[in-house]
DNA sequence: ACACAAGCGGAGCGGTTCTCTCCATTTGGA
DNA sequence: TCCAAATGGAGAGAACCGCTCCGCTTGTGT
């Protein structure tokens, strides 16, 4: 639908990428409620011109979210390569927020259906059966306990995700803390508890964090004025 | 400011009611970016009726929730009267995190800067205090691992308590699991899992919530057409 | 019973936001 | 050279929201 019907004039093709690589940006940075007017600007060429390639907001998310949940469904895989199970779930865990602190898109996209189309949602359920194999790998070496399924671990991956959102301009590392303790969690036997990875949140890291946090509606400038 | 200038007459006071209780009941409900019109509705109404007793909405919602602030605070003293210190703090953050689950405004003007006044941001300050006695107590008994600090509980109780947002139409209490979790990884040393609260989230409550969650915006009618 | 201040409702103003269209103009390439 | 392809960006259209204003109603003190 894109490089068959027509090769594309050479100018458009280069806004196309243009367009692609603003989007792209714009959506890490600012999550998925940015404007295509925004995306626009950025990309330099007008909005009609985004228009024209993409029908709507939808396909263009579609059509860029479809790589960077492969990106996520690989980090799964990595997890299955390292020889020790419990090692390779937390690869997994730790990689994957690690991927939706820098790319805010990611994270609404991975937990929503309101947003992208068939490719997204086929992605996204390329993850489950690896992360279930992930799982039950680390289960049945008795090093997770037996009592969770894959979905309380989706739902891990929300709160600390969330945490990751809600301190990020404070400090963007302190969700490690909190998944460090809920790793804890997760084992069926532990005498100590595992070192902390950094230091906790201070009250100015809070305030901040605090003012940030919209709840629902954000206030910031995009990019240029 | 309300009783002492004038009486108020009966109608009025009894309208002054009206909207105090719709309020509280769509800010629970909805949260706290409920319209003034849907409250003077629901209130049966109209809205200059609702910006005479009230100047703004911030107003209203300061009004409001310093009463409920201080539900959760008195929540963190009757873990303090509870002798083991363990049973204590869970009782904070289950009790703390029940009212969340009923009033989605609470959880907004607790970890939001950009909703309520002085009064509501007070009653804020009241609770740290608390929470630190609970927790500091608790360690000292040796049942809480010593690298944490409050605002860890903090991040943990935002956590938690999105979790709990994004499940609230599929099962209003998977959130325990997650909980049971994280305060399993809290404590320093634990031989076996604590028996889960509850069962897991299914495959249809997972895309139950998918489909509600927002992200950002949200879609529903607060209540009437 | 009456008069008038207090109170009322809700249309609508002024503002913002966001998606998407339209068309006069420019530009690539056969 | 010439025209289809591509462009840009003003602005239509459709929300939403906080708040005001004013003609009408109602409580209340005398």
């Amino acid at each position: 639908m894109t490089t068959l019907d027509r090769p594309l004039r050479k100018d458009a093709e280069r806004n196309r990428q243009r367009v692609m690589v603003a989007a792209r940006e714009l959506f890490a940075e600012e999550g998925l409620d940015v404007t295509l007017d925004d995306i626009a600007r950025r990309a330099g060429v007008g909005v009609g011109t985004v228009y024209r390639r993409f029908p709507d907001k939808e396909q263009l998310i579609d059509a860029l979210f479809e790589e960077r949940i492969a990106a996520v469904a690989a980090i799964a895989n990595d997890g299955l390569d390292i020889a020790d199970p419990w090692t390779g779930l937390v690869h997994f865990l730790e990689a994957s927020l690690e991927l939706q602190v820098v790319d805010r898109g990611l994270k609404q996209v991975l937990l929503s259906t309101t947003h992208g189309q068939a490719r997204v949602e086929d992605a996204r359920d390329t993850i489950e059966p690896i992360v279930i194999a992930l799982l039950t790998r680390a289960q049945e070496a008795g090093v997770v306990r037996d009592d969770i399924v894959v979905h309380d671990l989706v739902l891990m991956q929300h709160a600390i995700g969330e945490v990751a959102d809600y301190t990020r301009e404070a400090d963007p590392d302190v969700w490690r803390r909190t998944l460090l303790v809920l790793l804890d969690g997760l084992r069926p036997d532990r005498r100590r508890p595992t070192p902390m990875p950094g230091p906790p949140l201070d009250a100015a890291g809070l305030l901040c964090s605090m003012q940030h946090w919209g709840g629902s509606r954000r206030r910031s400038s995009p990019s240029g004025a």
